[in-house]
DNA sequence: CAGTGGTCTAGACCACATG
DNA sequence: ATGTGGTCTAGACCACTGT
């Protein structure tokens, strides 16, 4: 097993070092041989080593420091990546019909806590919508939504009636950034039959604040009913 | 604005595509102009332009088709990266004590709701450890793993008194893949003992499931109490 | 079958961290 | 000071896919 035969390209070459990783060959914090030296190896050049260590540090496998060469990490950073949809496509993908229903809109000012959240002063305008979705006739989410008007052009005129404000904003606002958290909370009267579970029983529950270039845009609490999962493979 | 002028690298290139994106120059579903074109645009090569789209559409901004071109996406692919970390490490990282404890630990035969998660019969071995997870005096994290015997060398003469099954497995096998899944959940009268909350309340709950080449090696719930987040930036 | 992105080569210079 | 990875250039061939 000198020098395998069939290797070329980068992908080839992720396949090998991560079998090398993983027999023990190249055990957990030791170093691997330079770029140079497994480009020769490998009858290739350095650029195409190079994709391949990138992405293999990349994934969280290894780590790259000029001058101090490519090691092996001791336990590889574990990493989820989630995808964030819309609960239109999450519940069209899980085979159900999807319906929408607004339940209030409301002109206002930001209250303390939420402007505390987002980092300016109270009395800030903002529109708060509260909304259901549904899979089939069975409740799948109720949205709790502050819009920071001030930096969503149009959205005050907006009705959200036949169009959910995830659903707008997405059009409207492409290329956010946000911060998600998922916590376990309890259900209080009102969300109970909102979510036809009983009062305090468990939902689930997603906070979602976005930003377009560091401006708050929007901050979503997203309920689900126990039962609900978020999944990942990593 | 015909050919900025401070422009070279990678990274420049992508901010000056987003930043056409964001403004509206490039609008959703629009093709851009071919790698070729760019590099020529920008004083730099073809190499150069597709590392930064090829990035660019990894983070969910782009789709690339041969022959079909670069388009830029209707609404951006949301996606979210956890860092998976092990209970010691999120307890330190919030500057608490961590302390462990094992409650009890079992060699037994794997029940039906576990050999069919796993997908293999029942009645493998199966090695059940329950433990508790302290930030300084108060409950963190109850766990519940359940490891394969039989895919795990050296799990059986494990007492996990001392470490963790968690960062055993760390140790052990590395350069595994798992499936994760967050949900909300109830108290029961055990689990509220452990985690200190009363009976029925809610508790955060994270499934994991591990498997080493397609192998499963072991299945854990871990249950956080009400407050718990789990937090990302995307 | 033509045009786009995907990848590789061969070489060069540079930035940076370590000894 | 020096060796490592980081990046860029210039060019080539290839794979895929839409027409």
């Amino acid at each position: 097993m000198a020098s395998p035969q069939g290797i070329s390209g980068f992908r080839d070459i992720k396949k090998v070092v991560l079998d090398r990783i993983r027999s023990g060959i190249w055990p957990p914090d030791s170093l691997l041989p330079g770029e140079a030296e497994l480009a020769e190896e490998f009858s290739t050049t350095r650029t195409t080593v190079n994709r391949a260590l990138r992405e293999l540090a990349e994934e969280g496998y290894l780590e790259r420091r000029r001058r101090a060469g490519t090691r092996v990490l001791r336990s590889p950073v574990r990493q989820a990546r989630f995808k964030i949809p819309l609960a239109r496509d999450e519940v069209e993908a899980q085979g159900s019909t999807y319906r929408y229903s607004r339940i209030s809109l409301q002109q206002t000012e930001a209250p303390e806590w939420l402007a505390a959240k987002l980092g300016f002063g109270a009395g800030q305008p903002v529109i708060h919508v509260r909304s259901m979705h549904y899979a089939g006739s069975r409740p799948f989410q109720f949205e709790d939504r502050w819009i920071i008007a001030g930096n969503v052009p149009g959205a005050a005129e907006q009705e959200f009636l036949d169009i959910s404000p995830g659903e707008w904003l997405v059009e409207t606002m492409p290329f956010t950034t946000a911060e998600l958290s998922f916590m376990a909370a309890k259900a209080d009267r009102e969300l109970s039959g909102f979510l036809d579970v009983p009062p305090g029983d468990p939902v689930f529950l997603a906070e979602r604040l976005t930003r377009l270039q560091g401006k708050p845009v929007t901050f979503a609490r997203l309920f689900h009913s126990e039962g609900y999962r978020m999944t990942t493979i990593y």
